[in-house]
DNA sequence: ATGAAAGCGCTAACAG
DNA sequence: CTGTTAGCGCTTTCAT
């Protein structure tokens, strides 16, 4: 037990307590270099009885070693983001570096803000979302001389590394496989796409295709805040009372499609047979449905590990060969909402 | 731009660039102290230029002043914990105090490890869930002589503040609902009870009440990992085969229950007139639901700004007087699945 | 309003 | 295997 002192525990303490000395403690405690078993068990024991816990803000500042990987993502609370981090989390468990997450809620100027502050803590290496980047966010990530890994998108020119799925590309994929199903008149629900790039780019990616077949969207409607489920749900009624010769419904998320489908079987109507649904990242959410929705992976934990692994890789000593710009496949579900007609 | 030097700029580069002394270069860069405008202007100007990002590994250091709040959870796919998160949030984007998250995964072990490397950087303060840690965990939290927040459950003694609901009264208030409304055959579903000790209370507060009444739970189904949706739509079909006779149906997650909703409905089975159910934690998602799942307010996003006020107020200066101890009123929400049969 | 000196608690680099 | 010395980059304190 530590006597209640006010002022907090050093190296020192411990190097008295043990009668070793400061650096021989610090050895010990950091498990590097050789030090003799008994030594060591002194060292041990008189720093657990003191409860010392190291200051890492001093060891940082004369190693210049900080073992810090900062994590930018927009929202904590889309679901998808969690399991991006659960998969670098995985990884980064094996090593000795530890994620710090930062939280940007899709602004730019919060996104400048919270990289200014993590960098401030000169992190080993970040990982962040997106590959658009106020100028201000480049320049800092590129003068910052660490790894950077952008990750979810791979539309765009990296600063560095890059891990993720083309969104314009799964927009399109999903199109064709609408078309393809013999669907013609389809509307598109999603959350506001000012300042998500990827829905952005995926609902581009998907109008894009269906215009190649001459094939234009109907009807649309957007949403931001509150139950997602909720929301799917009132606008799938909006826009079937607005525009009732629709045959697909293509939402921006499982959520809302989870929502869309719940309404459609409410009121009886015939699901894929009039009307087809499709949704995007392939939730878990999704099996506990009465039917399965479309939809497409986004391949989310793949894409933190494969993150997590280039960090790690290029942070090992020495630094291993990696790939540095890894696109990943997302892959259709047809489920039970698409189907030939 | 900066060139592109191996080595990260320092406070002197800035000074160098500016014609000014480093002591003033720091006085501008954290706005403290007396500057002239053109000083001012200047450093600023040279900052910008060069990219500086200060470095507060050294500024903690030299002031022993760190503006890291750490919060630490179990988990960041329960859904429940994301909204604490963003409650602590809501209060500390006020002060200029920044959230650290650490996850456990339920594990006192990992929560041993995750206190020791967030008290390394030593933080002003420290938010974490639950009230029961290991010896280890609470020596450390006490000799860290900074203000302790326990959040999310009020059962049990605080090391210093606390915030939260009685977990077991709000098993108690959900099974005298129960009773009260006439239902007398409980089955119960939930998560494995071992590591989530709020869930444990719940469950005892639960079986409690309805023992007061002579009522005793008739069958219970356990669950851990997969999607909860699903799972609380298989637990459910197994249960009733198992067990037609009962009439109630109390799980300890509004997700489970949401899965065990759904599946009754297609079952087309009389809910609430053949059996009733309920939830936890008056989720968002209940609200698109076919039904509103019975439920209870578990306060989430509230204890985190509760929890975060009170580690802004003891942080200020000077410290402003709080009330340490704070237990929230859950509120049964009774919805279309529990009622007077 | 600005500068100079000292030192925060630790570790790199070297010496023994 | 263990100890000594000299900083890491900043801020505190005191002087000017």
């Amino acid at each position: 037990m530590s006597k209640k002192d006010k002022r907090p525990l050093t190296l020192r303490d411990v190097s008295e307590a043990s009668g070793v000395s400061e650096m021989t403690v610090s050895r010990v405690l950091r498990q590097r270099g050789d030090v003799s078993e008994a030594t060591r068990a002194k060292v041990l024991e008189a720093a657990s009885e003191l409860g010392y816990v190291p200051n890492r803000i001093a060891g940082a500042l004369a190693s210049s070693r900080v073992n810090l990987i900062a994590v930018i993502i927009p929202s904590l609370s889309n679901l998808v983001f969690p399991e991006v981090l659960s998969g670098i989390n995985d990884v980064l468990d094996e090593t000795d570096l530890q994620p710090v997450v930062g939280v940007t809620g899709y602004q730019p100027e919060r996104e400048e803000r919270v990289l200014y502050e993590m960098l401030s803590w000169r992190p080993s290496g970040v990982i962040i979302a997106g590959v658009e980047h106020s100028d201000a966010s480049r320049n800092m990530l590129t003068a910052a001389g660490i790894p950077v890994v952008e990750i979810m998108d791979s539309d765009g020119k990296p600063i560095d590394a890059m891990v993720g799925i083309s969104q314009r590309r799964a927009g399109r994929k999903m199109a064709e496989a609408i078309l393809r199903f013999g669907y013609r008149h389809v509307g598109f629900m999603g959350t506001q796409l000012a300042l998500d790039h990827r829905a952005r780019k995926r609902f581009e990616g998907f109008t894009q295709a269906l215009a190649r077949e001459g094939v234009e969207i109907e009807d649309r409607e957007f949403y931001s805040g509150g139950s997602a489920l909720a929301k799917g749900r009132e606008m799938t009624q909006l826009m079937l009372e607005r525009s009732p010769e629709l045959d697909f419904l293509y939402y921006s998320n499982d959520m809302i499609g989870a929502g869309g489908l719940l309404y459609l079987l409410e009121q009886g109507i015939d699901v894929p047979g009039q009307i087809g649904l499709a949704g995007f990242n392939g939730l878990d959410l999704l099996e506990g449905l009465p039917r399965r929705l479309a939809t497409m992976d986004s391949c989310r934990r793949e894409i933190g590990q494969t993150a997590a692994r280039i960090i790690a890789a290029r942070l090992a000593d020495p630094p291993q060969e990696v790939e540095n710009h890894v696109t990943l496949e997302p892959v259709v579900t047809y489920g039970d909402t698409l189907k030939r007609r």
